[in-house]
DNA sequence: TCAATAGTGTCTTTTAGACATTATATG
DNA sequence: CATATAATGTCTAAAAGACACTATTGA
């Protein structure tokens, strides 16, 4: 059967963030030969004495300047998504990619570095087209489905919707996120109630917020509860 | 920073089933050098030109007699758990290991091979104690928490529960999984009412089982159903 | 004043859960 | 008959969702 003699293990990071109203993944150029052109999810060889988490965590420091951190305005989640190791998915050679994702606030980006590969954000929606209007080196085209799928379920049951917002934010900031990432439109004063009476997840900070440019009533603002998961969970809407 | 020089892809598999009203998990003697004694779940390198899913199929097969098939009267479901890579998580090279999550009806093993690896189930509890009562070989001791998580998570959300039985079977047998695996009783007539209710989990056959040796009413017999995700949902009662 | 956004109240429908009641078997 | 297990009925409480209404700002 020959077990493997060649191999490869590689992280990749599925970077999310909320702007322009669309959930978003950063994308690199990869510099990898062959795959010149391209855009793919930024990722790496794990290094010799270098845990799987670690290895992430570097390369997000390394491709997007971010800390993987619990600050005091706001958090940066990893977690794993799940390992592709497909014979063939690597031209080259054999590689084991274990793939990551990250949750973070727009604009938590270092400027790119002098010779940093070239990045750039792509909504999801632009990266879903079967086939796909952008075609990412690599198999980064079945991980990205993978990762849109797990974001929009964490919010489901988990507070991780506030690692896309910082310190201190409005339940409209908040709602926000859910219709970016769910794609949907939610009904203000029932996701005002559910968010509030959920035990812990958000906690009010006595300040208000200035309205905008057109005026209306200032919103109050509030920071991330201790919650860790939901309870009930918010859940979404059937699609339209 | 060194890029894995040597290095070493294995799949592990959690084997989970239902027996005497205890979800429990398949173990094996390893056969590498440094772990007589003890026992671990069932895993092997990956192959040359094999698939990650190929492997665990091949594990699964090879350790349980099990062929990962959709049969008329049950399934047995296969999916991907976690990966572990910690440099020392083996204490001879550095390998890196998918670990999967296999679903299976009691009695479903074929009868040891000669010359096989002795094996045994192991109940979730026994495997539970921190430090553990069983110690198992590698990092096994990380992955099962992660599996039995893993398991109780997916009764809620898919019909995975179905996977613990063959068809036909009844209400009752359905519930005694639930019961088994989430470690509560339930309230049999609520229980059923959501399991009829759920679209397309279960589907009666019309036929009825006899009853048991002390009497009582027979119980109508049932299928799975066609659907893949659960709305709503079995949530789990909260812990008592 | 009006338009805009934030926030509250209320009603209906659905679901969860407790628990009483009826149905059909064995001994 | 009693006992055991299956299945149904009923009531209450919690949650989801639709939508009217009030509050506070800028122009």
């Amino acid at each position: 059967m020959g077990a493997l003699t060649t191999c490869a293990v590689a992280v990749d990071v599925a970077l999310a963030t909320v702007r322009d109203g669309e959930l978003q993944l950063l994308l690199v150029e990869p510099d990898a030969e062959g795959y010149g052109g391209t855009w793919a999810l930024p990722g790496g060889r794990v290094g010799d004495d270098e845990t799987l988490d670690d290895a992430a965590r570097r390369i997000l420091r390394e491709h997007a300047g971010i800390d993987v951190t619990t600050r005091r305005d706001h958090l940066t989640h990893l977690e794993q998504l799940r390992t592709y190791g497909d014979p063939r998915r690597d031209a080259r050679a054999r590689v084991v990619s274990v793939a990551y994702l990250a949750f973070t606030p727009t604009d938590d980006l270092a400027p790119p570095r002098a010779g940093a590969a070239p990045r750039r954000f792509a909504t999801v929606d632009e990266l879903a087209g079967a086939g796909g209007e952008t075609a990412l080196a690599f198999d980064h085209d079945r991980i990205v489905p993978d990762a849109v799928e797990r974001v929009r379920a964490k919010l489901e049951y988990t507070p991780l919707a506030l690692a896309f917002v910082a310190d201190p934010f409005t339940i409209g900031d908040l709602r926000a996120v859910y219709e970016a990432v769910w794609g949907q439109r939610l009904d203000p004063a029932n996701f005002r109630r559910k968010v509030t009476s959920t035990r812990d997840f958000v906690v009010p900070t006595g300040a208000v917020a200035p309205p905008g440019p057109g005026g209306g009533r200032p919103a109050r603002l509030f920071r991330r509860g201790t919650a860790r998961a939901l309870h009930p969970a918010m859940l979404r809407p059937d699609p339209d």
